[in-house]
DNA sequence: TTTT
DNA sequence: TTTT
């Protein structure tokens, strides 16, 4: 990273599947749009609403990319860091305009994602396919109630469903009930 | 998020499993320790070399903690963001001592990590599993392959390689080869 | 900056004066404390509280330590941005110890100060001192009073008090009356 | 702030004087616009270069904003931290353009300025004025001088000098010389 | 142009 | 106490 560069933070939405393409010295780039909607509680109603989104368009490279063209896609709430940039450039019609990118150093998916999951080593999970079926699924056990799933998750399936309710009131969230943290 | 908290992203590796507890409510709680090792260059020798590590805390909350507990693991690298907070406690020995950790506002596994992926949708993949052995690893291959491929990934298998050389000499990267981005 | 280091944001008021040494070459650091003090709003009882402290150690060098030691002052806001380090050491007794510090790169007082100023070109004022004591100050009015005027400003006044109630609730603030930015 | 807004923390080179109005109901806000330019090592040549400069217009309230429209200038280096936003708003020409801008929660003038300095209470300098011309500015010396001294300071002078050779290669500094900090 |  |  240069020297005073503006580093940049952002959590949010894929607006779109992240699309990869390759530079001719053959090196990978995905470039995907998200959207960071930021929420704040309205102290009138006392309810949560949302404010207005911030769209940054995102250019990871190389391995990561790969990755993100991969494993990220439209809906999902992701994490990046990278450096704040302008790009300029003239419109057909000779207009000059620029453009803010984030050029990213590190993107991940957010756990806070319906089901968002990396799979582990194959120590982990014994059989097939991902997540885990039910019966060793530790979330499944009966103490600290699961965070809900019927037959789920088993083999050959799905698992992640962008979308859902994520990011919720519980943004920056911690320790709603005041629980003293368990350590 | 309170009006002057310390926001802070960091971006390391995880030191040990993730430990996931209840509060007496049922609020499920992760923590971890991670190590963020800084790389600079020699000057003199023209190397990369690691910097001292900075290791600290970090607490989610939740169904992230679900998540973490489940998805991460020891010597995968994360990205963290979240509020830097001071905790001070007495020893046994009556000393006061003061730990920093971090309240998690957001985690996820590094896209740069090895194969870190994350299930997409059931649309995405025809096929069961997740994940997928090296020999059928399409990142694995130097020439750009799309990112979407037939029969590939396919069951029974562990797939995530904690460790091995991810972050690397490309920190910071982006754009080596003085490519242009293809866009 | 190494790339990976990890970069913080911190504002928060001195807790001492910075005390400014210097190294066997000649090298200026300036280290001084300072505490970060978030606010939340109570919703029970609707009224802003402070939260715990976070304190924090940092280290300057060079023209801004000298600038440092120099302007600034025990009670001041300032902001800082820097990396976050970990320091080992051994006590006496032989127990090691880790500190945390924020090696800075960019410090300076916060213009939330009461009356936090830095001295423009001779162009601006006319007279000779700085500061102007409360009874000439035009911040303290409440009219909408132009920046730049006749006379003031003059003499031996002090002019910064340090402390003071200044985040206020206003933190994080901006646009409280719902007022449209007029530009 | 609300919960899930994009923070940043630029530091950069006002590119105009501060404008400030007032809305409607009295509110004072001023806006700048800032350049942050960084400096990377070009490796062929081993010189610092600059890289392309990122422009950010900001927009401060209240009383932050009146001392900024008071003591910022043209050319002074700034850090400025707040939330990056985004609006949008049609031309005449009824073209649909987004603008993306910072709410700043804290400004304030840099200490790497040439000779940025903020008033101490009078307790602290014997004399009149404040700032001192460049013939009497012990932080002109190159000599480690001590920082309090004896008449000093003393008045009639303008004092800041905006732009000059601020960032230079020192960013990101520190321990260039690899002293020991002597603390 | 848009995500949750 | 420690990760890559």
């Amino acid at each position: 990273m240069a020297a005073g560069d503006t580093v940049i933070t952002i959590v949010g939405n894929l607006v779109e599947d992240p699309e990869l393409r390759f530079t001719p010295t053959g090196q990978a780039v995905a470039r995907f749009r998200i959207a960071s909607t930021p929420r704040f509680m309205d102290r009138q109603t006392n309810e949560w609403k949302d404010g207005e989104s911030l769209f940054l368009t995102c250019n990871v490279w190389r391995q990561a990319a790969e990755n993100a063209a991969e494993s990220l896609q439209r809906g999902m709430r992701v994490i990046v860091q990278g450096r704040l940039k302008q790009r300029s450039y003239e419109t057909k019609e000779g207009e000059k305009r620029t453009v803010y990118e984030v050029e990213v150093d590190e993107v991940g998916p957010s756990l806070r994602n319906a089901t968002a999951k990396v799979n582990r080593t194959s120590r982990q999970g014994g059989g097939g396919g991902f997540g885990g079926g039910p019966a060793d699924d530790p979330w499944a056990s009966a103490t600290p109630a699961p965070p809900a799933q019927g037959g789920g998750f088993g083999g050959g399936g799905g698992g992640f469903q962008g979308g859902g309710q994520q990011g919720g009131a519980q943004q920056g969230g911690g320790n709603d009930f005041s629980d003293e943290p368990p350590f």
